[in-house]
DNA sequence: TCTTGCAGCTCGTCTAGACGTCCTCTACTC
DNA sequence: GAGTAGAGGACGTCTAGACGAGCTGCAAGA
């Protein structure tokens, strides 16, 4: 592999130099994903600097997030996770129908075995946000249900639900299993037949906490995608916060341009 | 404010523990947006730790993109960029016949002045993702128009967008002044009558190039939007990428339930 | 009054070393 | 042959100091 040298005439600091050989290394594909890169030791030798100048540009890559330290064993140029597509009529009612919550129908098709655990419900006062977004009174009460999903072992989401109680209250919505077809099956039962969603993207860094429960590594931000159901006659029914990790999904949308 | 101390008992590393100190006075209110922290001097005198060891609890919260050091002056509390909601409606017709461009109409309502500098256009072979999307044959090129929107002088995305040579040729789209209604309304005028568009979203952390052009603080993910336009013949005619700060937009669609 | 230079603060970078924990591999023991 | 202890290599954390460069305010001089 081919490192070069610290240029002490260039006015970049030797750190984003070394950084920045390193970069290269893997764009030109000389590491590739899964590579150890050469050690703390091996870079204090090759550029004759100290230990905490060589880390400081293995620092830089992992905040980019192109690499990921492991204690003990080494550095390593990040494998890609595979990314899922989710395409804009997942929540569409021809996939319910056919028994499926859109997470099983998903992994179904991309051939990996999900599971969801860690899940959790609850009554609760709702956050403004979602007050908000419910058109609840101030002393209106939801219930929340949160859980993550895992394709073959591996976190890829947290969701958390929030419903009016007085939609959610006595149907399955509030068991941990909702049964065939998921929350929105449920909801059509009571007669909430869904009309259309609205979804609010951004992205972020991750707070520790959804760090923890994702499995992240540094230097990977999350999508946080909230979706808002409304029924036919313009009620909204559901609100659900979806935090993911960034570099494992797109999300497509189908937009008209009427 | 107050600060705490440092628990040698607790399995938690110091810089961690400041760090998580410096978190909570800015989630309880002590510091608020555009504060300057306590200096590296003052955290190492309070918590009796080396300088170095301040600094990486600093660090922290920088790559948690919650501070922005400034050399000389300080580190601050990082100033929230006031959102942007982006409806998926932005592109429909009826902003169009008023004459304005999407960004144009966005940036009136918003009340802040819109400008696009670093305007590229150039005649090239299309990258791979590019060709697939419009359909292309091998040896077909496209034009390809790069430029930087900012409001009221701050950078907030960086656009490319490429059309196959075909279309785009002998039309304003090549010049640097695309006229009114931007692109949409020349590809419309040629016959193109657009029938809809799909995004396709996704998150990561910018690149050095990105960070310089956006003008991005460490710790700042980007919000990676494709959008390819299709017309009523089916004709995939645009593909436009798009680089945006992600903290500082929501994206919002409209999904219909079917 | 105005300008300018500098002191003293800030963060940025680097050095050279210490000790800790985690992981892997090897050689030894049973 | 299987199990295990230990060595050594890897990253994690910390210290104590050095020098550099950007920023700001104040004091001296024009």
């Amino acid at each position: 592999m081919q490192l070069g040298e610290i240029d002490r005439q260039d006015g970049r600091p030797p750190y984003r130099q070394i950084a920045d050989h390193l970069r290269s290394a893997i764009d030109r594909g000389d590491l590739r994903a899964g590579d150890r890169l050469p050690s703390e030791a091996e870079l204090t030798r090759h550029y004759s600097v100290a230990r905490m100048t060589a880390r400081q540009a293995i620092q830089e890559l992992r905040t980019e997030g192109r690499v990921v330290a492991e204690h003990g064993r080494g550095v390593f140029v990040r494998m890609p996770a595979p990314v899922r597509r989710l395409a804009s009529d997942r929540f569409a009612r021809k996939h319910r129908d056919a028994g499926q919550a859109a997470f099983l129908a998903e992994a179904d098709k991309a051939g990996v075995r999900p599971t969801v655990d860690q899940i959790e419900i609850t009554r609760a006062a709702p956050p403004p946000d979602v007050r908000e977004r419910l058109r609840l009174s101030d002393d209106e009460r939801v219930a929340v249900r949160s859980r993550r999903y895992l394709a073959d072992d591996r976190p890829i989401e947290v969701a958390t639900s929030f419903l009016p109680l007085a939609v959610a209250e006595g149907t399955a919505i509030l068991e941990a299993n909702t049964g065939p077809g998921g929350i929105y099956a449920r909801l059509e039962e009571t007669g909430h037949i869904l009309d259309h969603f609205i979804e609010e993207v951004t992205a972020r860094m991750p707070t520790a906490d959804e760090r923890r429960r994702l499995e992240l590594p540094d230097g990977v931000p999350v999508l946080v995608v909230v979706r808002t159901a409304y029924d036919t006659s313009g009620v909204p029914v559901e609100v659900c916060d979806t935090v993911k990790a960034a570099p494992a999904y797109v999300l497509e949308y189908d937009i008209p341009a009427r």
